[in-house]
DNA sequence: TCTGGGGTCCTAGGACCC
DNA sequence: TCTGGGGTCCTAGGACCC
């Protein structure tokens, strides 16, 4: 898909068609996930910090992303490609590999042709946004191929024309070649491809070692055997959130890696997966980052035993200077759900607790006292989970992040164009009207709401 | 106002085992 | 009165991709 969720956002938004979209982190320090065709001219581009989009563009509509929007219509166009053939590979929401081969769609270039060009039709026909195919015999040369096409184009690699398709293009244009392995050919005098097929695998893999070496090499030459691949199972999952400011206080901290963990936890769940090693990750003020990890006895899908061994890997970390970003993760994951790990789990802990009477047992031998050596204080915060105190809450005010889908009783549905002081700005508009005007609100005006994303198309 | 979030794969050293 | 060698597991870090 063409510029992806900004595309989606100006099918759903007519004001933003033909301006320049920027759809990100919109906070101090968000980056830039996509941006329209419009404002790539500006010179932003995805990764960049949006601070220097703001910058560079600052007349461009700025749109949180919305990936529940994203996600359905990357389902649609997904069905689409599995009419094609049984093995579809998706990369992501919007890039996937097809073979046609084995969906028998396609015997020739000619039909391979007729195949990719009704399927950008279909696309547009039910989505209302465009794609671009990239045709060719191996999934390296198609996703070269489909990155020569766009926007909105169709590219074939036809069988013989590769070296002379390869050989001119930038080291980095290969896929496993980024800024790193780029800056290390370069100081060997490698920076297009030919010269990579020049060098020979021997100097690659004394360059860039074994693996990576032997690899640059064979894409060099536009050796890619790879199959599709349907349905990989993942081999972890994580959470991270970056903070908008360090954070400093270590309770605070703590707090931040529990709620990372339950929900690193409710994703294993949700996903019937369970798993074996725990890993925190740090980000430091300064950037530098850290993971420690450990592995438990068995597969786990316990919220409490995994924020505890979060907790344990935070004991380890220096955190003076401040977070920028806490994470947490599982991986080694196995197919087994709470059901089958109800008594591991509880083993686990038992096994845990006799670990820490022994380490107990060996501190009163060692130093005379359990508490030699700590900080005094260096057990609070620990256990009580945010909001559990018996503190009663202020009712959370009400966000309006721009981009997000509002309803108002009296005009209908819209989005937030802006918000603050208070107040909110809506475009009434939807992606079937002509663009729409703008009003401002209180940000607790009653008659107004979030709204449910509408379709791009007409449903029938 | 510099640098997200979710992943994959590779390397390298140490522990441990046979 | 030094030293093996190979395989596997664990941990940590880094490159890369979208």
């Amino acid at each position: 898909m063409d510029a992806f969720f900004a595309a989606v956002e100006q099918a759903a938004k007519p004001s933003l068609r033909g301006k320049p979209v920027i759809v990100g982190g919109l906070g101090p320090r968000g980056v830039v996930a996509t941006c329209s065709y419009e404002a790539r001219v500006f010179g932003v581009h995805s990764a960049m910090p949006t601070s220097q989009a703001r910058r560079l563009c600052p007349n461009a509509a700025y749109l949180q992303p919305r990936f529940e929007v994203y996600r359905s219509i990357s389902e649609r166009v997904m069905a689409l490609l599995g009419e094609l053939s049984p093995l579809v590979e998706p990369l992501s929401l919007d890039e996937a590999f097809v073979d046609l081969e084995a969906g028998g769609a396609a015997r020739d270039t000619a039909g391979a042709r007729s195949v990719a060009e009704r399927l950008r039709a279909d696309i547009r026909a039910a989505t209302g946004l465009t794609g671009s195919v990239g045709l060719a015999g191996s999934k390296m040369l198609a996703k070269m191929a489909s990155e020569l096409a766009k926007p909105d184009g169709f590219f074939v690699v036809t069988p013989g024309t590769e070296p002379a398709l390869l050989a001119p293009m930038s080291v980095r244009a290969l896929p496993g070649v980024g800024p790193a392995t780029a800056e290390t050919l370069r100081r060997a005098g490698i920076t297009t491809v030919k010269q990579v097929t020049e060098a020979g695998e021997e100097e690659l893999v004394q360059l860039l070692g074994r693996a990576h070496g032997s690899w640059v090499h064979a894409m060099g030459l536009g050796r890619d055997r790879r199959p599709v691949v349907a349905e990989r199972d993942a081999k972890s999952v994580s959470v991270e959130d970056t903070f908008d400011v360090d954070l400093h206080d270590r309770v605070r901290i703590r707090a931040e890696v529990a709620r990372l963990a339950e929900r690193c936890v409710s994703r294993l769940r949700g996903a019937r997966r369970s798993g074996r090693t725990v890993v925190l990750k740090v980000r430091r003020y300064d950037f530098s980052t850290l993971t420690r990890s450990e592995t438990l006895r068995g597969p786990t899908d316990d919220p409490v035993v995994v924020r505890e061994a979060a907790e344990r890997l935070l004991e380890g970390v220096d955190t003076t200077g401040g977070v920028r970003l806490l994470g947490v993760g599982v991986s080694g994951l196995a197919d087994y759900t709470q059901e089958d790990l109800f008594a591991q789990a509880a083993g686990e802990r038992a096994a845990r607790a006799a670990e820490q009477e022994a380490r107990e047992i060996a501190a009163v031998r060692d130093t005379g006292g359990p508490q030699a050596g700590r900080e005094p204080g260096g057990e609070s915060g620990g256990g009580e989970p945010p909001g559990a105190a018996g503190v009663p809450e202020a009712p959370e005010p009400r966000r309006w992040p721009p981009g997000v889908d509002v309803v108002h009783t009296g005009h209908g549905p819209g989005w937030v164009q802006g918000s603050g002081l208070g107040r909110v700005t809506v475009r009434f508009e939807t992606p079937l009207s002509p663009p729409g005007r703008v009003l401002t609100f209180a940000a607790d005006d009653p008659a107004l709401e979030r709204g449910k994303p509408l379709p791009l198309v007409p449903q029938d």
